[in-house]
DNA sequence: TTGTAAGATGAACTGTGGTTCAGATAGGTA
DNA sequence: TACCTATCTGAACCACAGTTCATCTTACAA
């Protein structure tokens, strides 16, 4: 309904987000407009065109992986309503997000955030619902134990490491994981 | 050996320290030369008097936080050695770690530098060492799982949440150090 | 008490990084 | 093709934080 952009400038904007993901995720929030506008082969002043300042350009690019944490915890969803086991589900969500919160800046700001109560609602609120559905039916099923709450799930999320390399990321969440499970006892 | 300073000098520095362990632990390493210097009641020129730079001065506070981690360590195997429990005393431990960690920034950047291989010798090693000892008693004693290296205990407080109520805290000790424990089967 | 060098002061300097805007460029349409 | 305007460009601007240094102050020894 608004205004018909020209070809350049979608163009453009597309290169300046693909930059901002990669710069963003490499580097985290502390690139410089300056490289990212060289990383997108494009002047200072179009950033500015496209996203009025810095910290909306951040947050789009923020906003990506929050949406692609809230899908794949959607997808859990679907498994496991499926058929697949829901504590399998919820473990290898669990997995995925801190194998790329441990790789990419972007996923873990995204990561860390759900740690400060009372952020923003849409996508957190979709993960949060698909998880919840998820660990219902893992308690049903066995396999999770009944007092884990969303926050605990959070709270794993938010803390995993940053930058180690792959054996020690597998090495903490073999640390953290287990005490999710319900004790056959 | 060196030049015994003027009273005013010794002092200030101590003013300057004071200031800067305060707001680095509420603040972190951001706070502004401004800042401190006010805090310390100084102007700015005094603390390059002090200090040849930030970060100078920063470390110097850091390394403070560093002594007391290795200190902390040392005291906990002494304890040991007096007979008290080394698998408590570890624990102890890992609490106290975390708990000043997740309130000072200091400590915090001490326990995630732990994260990152090769730091500074000294109080690393010191602390290492200390540690070290205390978790082979604990394994002797049947207390701690015997595949839990010195790198386990870095990995858990290099990723203590940092800024949650205390009851968060609590709760994702309980998540994370149940997994130490050897099984008693 | 006085001389003097160590020390303190804070305005000014510098480098960095986000932001602006007057002028150049180039889609798109008639 | 020619024009109009959306868009792009990048030098300049500004705010902020670390650092310097010419000048003033003061501890303390003689």
């Amino acid at each position: 309904m608004s205004k018909p952009q020209r070809a350049d400038a979608v163009r453009n904007r597309g290169r300046i987000l693909e930059a901002a993901r990669q710069l963003i995720a490499r580097h985290g929030a502390e690139i410089g407009m300056d490289e990212l506008a060289a990383a997108a082969g494009v002047a200072v002043g179009t950033l500015y065109r496209h996203f009025p300042t810095k910290s909306h350009l951040v947050r789009a690019v923020l906003d990506e992986y929050a949406e692609r944490v809230a899908d794949e915890a959607e997808s859990a969803l679907q498994r496991v309503q499926a058929g697949s086991p829901a504590m399998e589900e919820l473990q290898r969500y669990l997995r995925w997000v801190v194998r790329i919160s441990s790789t990419n800046h972007a996923a873990k700001a995204i990561a860390e955030g759900l740690l400060q109560p009372a952020l923003d609602g849409d996508l957190e609120a979709r993960a949060a619902q698909a998880i919840t559905r998820v660990m219902e039916s893992a308690v049903r099923q066995g396999g999770l134990r009944s007092d884990i709450s969303i926050d605990d799930v959070y709270l794993i999320v938010g803390t995993a490491p940053y930058g180690q390399p792959e054996a020690t990321l597998t090495r903490w969440l073999d640390l953290m994981l287990p005490s999710l499970r319900a004790t056959s006892a």
